[in-house]
DNA sequence: CTTTTTTTACCGCCATAGCAGTAAATTTGA
DNA sequence: TCAAATTTACTGCTATGGCGGTAAAAAAAG
């Protein structure tokens, strides 16, 4: 299974455990339901902006991770 | 700082740790130029396949978090 | 079963991400 | 100091992401 599966895959997760469906997914973070669908569809070319707006509906954080970075930085926390 | 700032800087980081231009960084990622000055700038609108792309290049891995995934994480961690 | 809801799919349109080229600022380092 | 390297900053162009509308499958509810 690919990475954009799994992301995916979350996504799918999270969405029906918040009992959401990909239209009131799409209007709560503000993005048109095409959106929703074709990410849960594994779709690699969308805007960062725009699936951060999705994952932070369904309270989804994005860490990146490195060797470099002992503290993980988490970058969509807030706003 | 927000948090594109923080993505922006952690890139930023990552590319002088690994003693690359943003040229070089860019050809290594197989995406021009300007889209590397872009991110540190911090933009936000970068499509999601081509931070990957960079990160990819850096050795920086997203990871996805929620108080879902982590209780499935604490749950599978020991086997 | 039938009806309702949701998902999948396709459509044209618009906005813009990404591109190379260029050149000016800035930094580096010899 | 000063030349080279790098970064910053524009440009016009092309490709395509995101949009709502629509409607057919598929799933859920009755």
């Amino acid at each position: 299974m690919s990475e954009l599966k799994e992301l995916a895959t979350v996504i799918r997760i999270h969405r029906k455990a918040a009992n959401l469906t990909q239209l009131q997914l799409a209007e709560l973070a503000g993005v048109g339901k095409t959106v929703v669908f074709d990410i849960e569809k594994g779709k690699e070319t969308v805007k960062f902006l725009t699936l951060k707006k999705i994952l932070k509906v369904l309270n989804i954080e994005i860490q990146l991770r490195s060797p470099l970075l002992d503290n993980q930085l988490i970058i969509n926390e807030k706003s």
